[in-house]
This record gives structure tokens, C-alpha cells and sequence, in this order.
DNA sequence: AGCACGCCGACT
DNA sequence: GTCGGCGTGCTC
């Protein structure tokens, strides 16, 4: 019988590179440790909380080497083996050590040698007597359409993986709300978790949220969230407390012993892929998670990500699609291009938008103005001996910062004083190039004196809070005329906006990112998308997106005038097939970066050259197209295959043998990657 | 990745 | 004379 021997060895994941779990003696008093609980041992000259993988009572570790448990989390319900699975999951497939996935992910405090916050959250949780109460409260009327894609997702048996396919405006949060109810009805335990982008939108979600099922415990988790709210809030999902979670990407990690519906919201959007670090995918990792679990999941979109419309039109993926705005009467905006060859620009805008502008104010209706460009010119030049304001320790122009008096470098971070004069040819008459937000808003102040202007963008919303601040003078009607980044185009709700204008969305449709077209027609879908919520009025002021473009026919803006992302993707999707490219194809990518290209360039030639590798193509490596940021010089090396469980198999061995390898370069390895 | 040890350059 | 640069070696 093993419960004679006592075992004494416990094997941890911790949170390290090195690929190998660490085994350590325990002394064998109190409770017998379990796989899942979190431990405090001793590791190199500091301490660390591991994850326990199991429970031995035999080591190859030799006796002098092995150490001691300094102490088990016993006070913490251990991870489930499910947990653990997706952390495992997520580990081989992105190629990183299991303890580089489990244990970062965890709140902060739960990996402090102290457990006092630990314990003191512990304790706070169980006084608080929290309602589960799963009755919703006012839940509004559905339209036939939403209602059957709410039955539909909530009532599915098993693992149903749906894409929710419905314009901005469809009443798609209406739909995961109520799914959510029936899963809360059907299931007195039950846990729901709802993923969107962006920290922005969590408020707005939250409060929604709340008011719907106010007996119900609600756990928000993001990196916005202070240590100790992030521990409270991830212990009552780990505790099986909060029956709903709402998240950013890094909430698919969470611990929810009772989940049973997952919803992606805005799936397409490219925040759900982690870049730095463990570059995963919330979304892949949540569809997995959901087919381990044999669960429901909803992908909720206007305009899907390619890889989830092939899914879905291969049938792999039910579809549902909610087709009518659901505010009654609301219209889909007009939009219409501005040819900027005809209608030349001044001061960046064109003489119809301005007319258009000019009417929004009259009626005392509110207009945004989108440009993806921060700051007030990209670049600062010389006209006399074409000096250009270069970062000097990236391939990059230093941006000109106006009211800052300060030109940035947006890569590195570098600020410098703007200069007086050419430092090369002493000229006092330096020219701004093109135009960012704060150049447009200059301008805007100029054309319409009397018109309450406000800017939002990264730099405008620096300190915290100020981005919920700005969105709520919009919403009160404090504001004419917003001038945004992509910040504004997500989500929020503007019932008094009737005009959207587009200032230079061209430079997407030649990029080499074969994805950039599929990006801007998001973007822009998902901007027109802020027009025309509420209401038409009386008089038939249809809402209208303007966008200035010197490339009318181009196809991409023929599908936005039409609303029509099925032909936009269907064609995009042949494109893709006949090139070999994702989603057709599976892709990995290694990075080398060094203070020296060469070291770096070496690095991957060696690479490319130290495993066989039947049934993959390793491309040539080449220096990224900014090969240097912040003095560092990057290149990368593009493994492509037909086969993922081949691609996998290759990494696997190829990523051994990069181990053993000598460089002074650092590198890393991406799995699917998004922009190359 | 951290963190220590270790051996050569410019400063209180 | 020391502070500190980063090379290299190790982590149960």
C-alpha cells in the first residue's frame, strides 16, 4: 500500500528558463502536500513560491544538493488538475518551461515569502457573506436574433465553439449577458468568464454587469488593478465566489474551478495577443480551454479575425450573426470617401469634411475625428540640406511633441529639446512633416474658434484616470469635436456622435504586414461603428463616416462603403491561400537582437542550419525592418510549415538544441506570430 | 532570468 | 587605494 511510505520529495515548477522542474525534501509534518498547492523554497541565494507537480518519494537529485521546503500554502485550496492542464498546454506549445506559464500569472502576493496579504484576504473573504443570488434584475427585451444566439450558446452541450458575427451596435453584450443568465440558472455553481480588449472598457462592462445581476458576486481581473485587488479578485474566482469574471487577456489564466461558459469579446482584437514575454494568445488559450473543459465559448466580433471566419466557414465554428442594429430605428452609417487628390487638404482636412464638421456644430451634434498618430508631426526636417530628426539610438524619427516643447522618440523613449536650428547647416526655419493629433487639433482650433475641442490619445491620458475622465465629458456633450487615436474607436458608446472622419488610413493598404489590411478594415469598421448608436433623429440626420483617402477605388474601402465583411474576408481568405499564408499555414518566429546586427544575424544562420527539418521552411534570417531600438540591433529567422503537430515537433527538438547553442545575442521564439 | 564571484579601469 | 564594469557559472 503506498500510503506506508511517506513521501518526501516535492517536484516544482518554478519561475525560471531553465526547462526542468526542481525537487526539494519535505520534512513531512502536517498535511501531506498535493500537485497544485503553491510552496516557498529555497532557490540559488533567494527564496521562491513554486508550483508543486507532484508528490515523490524518490529523487535523482544527489543528497547534497537537494534542499529543504521552507513552507506549503496550505491555507490556499490547491490549483485544479485542470488548472494545471492549461498552464501545461500553454507551456509546450509556446515552448517555454511550465513554471514560466503557472507562476507569473499568479497575484503577486501569493508569490511573497510572507502570507500575511495572503491570509489577510482569506479572512476578509469568508466574513464577507456574499449573495449568489442568480436572478437577473431588468434584463432587456431581446430581438429574435439575439435571442436564438443567447439560446444557442448557453443551451449548447459539450465543447460548442461559436463565432458571434453582428455589426457594432448589435447588441452583442446583450447576448453574452443573458447566455450568462441561463448558465447562472441552469448551474447553482457555475462560473462565466467574459474576456474583452482592453482595460478602457472594463468599467463601462463592469458597472453594466453589476447593475444586471446585482445578487451576484462579480470579479474583474486586469493589470490596472492594484496587488491587493488583484489578489481578492482572483481568489474569489479561484474560490468559486464570483460566478462572473471579467478580464483582459491575461484573465484566461485564472483559476475557475467551476467555469462553464467563456466569451471573447471583440476577438479579432489584436490586445489578446501578449507581446512581450510568453507571447500567447488569450483567445487560441481560451478556445482550448473550453474544449478541455467541454464547454460552450462564444467569439464575439463585427469583423472576426481571419483565422476564426475560416473556422467558421469550414464549419468547425458555428456561426451566428446578428444582422439589425438592435437600437430600434438605428441605421448603419453612411460612408463615404473623400478622393484627396480632387478635394485637396488643408491644414489635413479636406474642404468636405469641414463642411461636414461645420454642420455637426450648427445642429449641435458631435463629431470624432480619427487619426492613428500621436503627436503633432513624425517627423522634424531641413529643407535647406535635408537634415531629418533621427533617434539616435533607434532606426526611427524623433516625433515632434508641441505643446510638450519636446521631441520623442516613440520606440525608445528618448526626449530631446526640440531644436532652434538645423544642427547641421544652422537653417532657423525647421519643417514638421505631416500631422498627428496635436497638429490637427491646432488646426481644428483655428478653423472653429468657438468649438470645444479634445484630444485623446496615449499622451493626453498619461496620468491615471484621465482616459475615464475624457470619455466622460464626451458622454456629457462638454465636447464638439473629439480628435482620437484607435483609443476612441473601441467600445464606447457616443449617443450624440453623428459624424466620424478618417484623416490618412492609406498608408495600411501597401504595408508588407500581409495583415495590415485585414487590421485597418477592423479599424475601420469598428470606428464608423462609434456613429450613429442612438437613434436616427427626425429629419433623417443619418449618422456618416467620411473617410479621405487618395486611393478611392481601392477594394477595401468598396467592402467598408458596403458594410460588407464576408466578401472583404472571403477574398482575403483566397489571398491568403494561394500565397501560403496563416491561416493555411503555421508560422514561428525567433528574434536575436545584439549591440551588433552581425552577432545577431549569426546567431540565426546558425540556427537555420543546426537541426534537420523535413516538412518545415526556415526562411533566410533578416534584420527587422526597425533593426534598432534602443541601441540594440534585431533580426529574425521565419519557420514556416503546412503541418502545426509537425511545426510543433520541430520547435520542440530545434528549441533544445538553440539552448546548448553559444551566443552573446538574446533571443526569443514566438509561436504564431502577429506581426513579422 | 537572477545572483554571485572574479578580474581589470577611472575616481572619491 | 576602492567602486564598478560585464564575462561566466549555477540554480533541486
Amino acid at each position: 500500500m503506498k500510503s506506508f511510505v511517506t513521501p518526501r520529495i516535492l517536484r516544482l515548477a518554478l519561475d525560471t528558463p531553465l526547462d526542468r522542474y526542481f525537487d526539494y525534501r519535505w520534512n513531512g509534518e502536517g498535511e501531506q502536500p498535493q500537485p497544485g498547492q503553491l510552496a516557498l523554497v529555497p532557490f540559488g541565494q533567494r527564496k521562491v513560491v513554486g508550483l508543486i507537480v507532484d508528490v515523490d518519494d524518490a529523487t535523482d537529485v544527489p543528497a547534497d544538493k537537494l534542499k529543504e521546503v521552507i513552507a506549503v500554502r496550505s491555507q490556499l485550496a490547491p490549483l485544479s488538475p485542470e488548472w494545471l492542464a492549461l498552464c501545461a498546454f500553454a507551456a509546450d506549445y509556446y515552448q517555454r518551461p511550465l513554471g514560466e506559464v503557472a507562476v507569473p500569472g499568479l497575484p503577486k502576493n501569493l508569490r511573497a515569502e510572507k502570507t500575511t496579504s495572503l491570509d489577510r484576504a482569506l479572512k476578509k473573504i469568508r466574513q464577507a457573506e456574499r449573495g449568489n443570488d442568480a436572478a437577473p434584475h431588468a434584463m432587456p427585451a431581446l430581438n429574435d436574433a439575439q435571442r436564438a444566439a443567447a439560446d444557442a450558446i448557453a443551451g449548447a452541450h459539450g465543447f460548442a465553439p461559436t463565432l458571434l458575427y453582428g455589426v457594432t451596435g448589435s447588441g452583442k453584450t446583450e447576448v453574452y449577458l443573458h447566455a450568462a443568465a441561463q448558465i447562472l440558472a441552469q448551474d447553482g455553481q457555475g462560473q462565466v468568464l467574459i474576456l474583452i480588449p482592453e482595460i478602457n472598457l472594463t468599467p463601462q462592462l463592469e458597472s453594466n454587469v453589476r447593475a444586471r445581476f446585482p445578487g451576484v458576486t462579480v470579479a474583474t481581473l486586469h493589470s490596472g488593478l492594484a496587488e491587493g485587488e488583484r489578489m481578492a479578485n482572483w481568489l474569489l474566482g479561484h474560490l468559486g465566489q464570483a460566478r462572473i469574471v471579467l478580464g483582459t487577456r491575461l484573465a484566461i489564466l485564472a483559476s475557475l474551478p467551476h467555469l462553464k461558459l467563456l466569451i471573447v469579446d471583440e476577438e479579432h482584437d489584436p490586445s489578446y495577443k501578449q507581446q512581450e514575454g510568453l507571447r500567447y494568445s488569450a483567445r487560441d488559450l481560451a478556445v482550448w480551454r473550453a474544449r478541455q473543459l467541454g464547454i460552450p465559448i462564444a467569439l464575439g466580433s463585427a469583423t472576426p479575425s481571419l483565422e476564426t471566419w475560416h473556422h467558421a466557414q469550414s464549419g468547425r465554428y458555428r456561426k451566428l450573426e446578428l444582422r439589425e442594429r438592435a437600437v430600434r430605428d438605428a441605421v448603419l452609417p453612411r460612408v463615404r470617401l473623400i478622393d484627396m487628390e480632387r478635394d485637396k487638404p488643408a491644414e489635413g482636412l479636406t474642404s468636405t469634411l469641414v463642411s461636414a464638421l461645420k454642420l455637426r456644430l450648427e445642429r449641435g451634434e458631435q463629431s470624432l475625428l480619427f487619426l492613428n498618430r500621436r503627436g503633432y508631426a513624425p517627423v522634424l526636417a531641413c529643407d535647406a540640406c535635408g537634415w531629418i530628426g533621427n533617434c539616435p539610438r533607434c532606426t526611427a524619427f524623433m516625433v515632434l511633441h508641441k505643446p510638450e516643447h519636446r521631441m520623442r522618440c516613440h520606440h525608445c523613449s528618448l526626449e530631446q529639446r526640440i531644436p532652434k536650428y538645423c544642427p547641421t547647416c544652422g537653417n532657423i526655419d525647421l519643417q514638421p512633416l505631416g500631422r498627428g493629433t496635436q497638429r490637427v487639433e491646432e488646426g481644428l482650433q483655428r478653423l472653429f474658434p468657438q468649438a470645444r475641442l479634445l484630444r485623446i490619445d496615449a499622451d493626453s491620458t498619461r496620468l491615471k484616470g484621465s482616459a475615464q475622465a475624457a470619455f466622460e465629458a464626451v458622454h456629457r456633450g462638454d465636447v464638439d469635436i473629439l480628435i482620437g487615436t484607435q483609443m476612441v474607436a473601441k467600445g464606447h458608446d457616443f449617443r450624440n456622435l453623428t459624424l466620424v472622419g478618417v484623416l490618412n488610413p492609406d498608408t495600411a493598404l501597401f504595408s508588407h504586414d500581409y495583415r495590415a489590411s485585414e487590421r485597418l478594415f477592423a479599424q475601420l469598421m469598428q470606428v464608423a461603428g462609434r456613429a450613429g448608436r442612438a437613434a436616427q433623429k427626425e429629419g433623417g440626420n443619418a449618422s456618416e463616416v467620411l473617410i479621405q483617402t487618395r486611393y478611392p477605388q481601392h477594394p477595401l474601402y468598396g467592402a467598408v462603403m458596403a458594410h460588407d465583411y464576408d466578401r472583404f474576408a472571403g477574398g482575403l481568405l483566397e489571398e491568403r491561400a494561394q500565397a501560403g499564408l496563416p491561416p493555411f499555414l503555421y508560422q514561428a518566429l525567433l528574434r536575436a537582437e545584439a549591440r551588433e546586427l552581425q552577432t545577431a544575424l549569426d546567431f540565426l544562420q546558425q540556427a537555420a542550419e543546426c537541426v534537420a527539418h523535413p516538412g518545415i521552411t526556415i526562411n533566410d534570417p533578416i534584420p527587422m525592418t526597425m533593426t534598432r531600438v534602443a541601441n540594440v540591433d534585431r533580426a529574425q529567422l521565419l519557420v514556416e510549415s503546412a503541418s502545426r503537430p509537425a511545426l510543433q515537433a520541430f520547435l520542440k527538438v530545434w528549441l533544445a538544441a538553440l539552448r546548448e547553442t553559444k551566443t552573446r545575442a538574446k533571443w526569443s521564439l514566438e509561436v504564431d506570430p502577429v506581426d513579422i
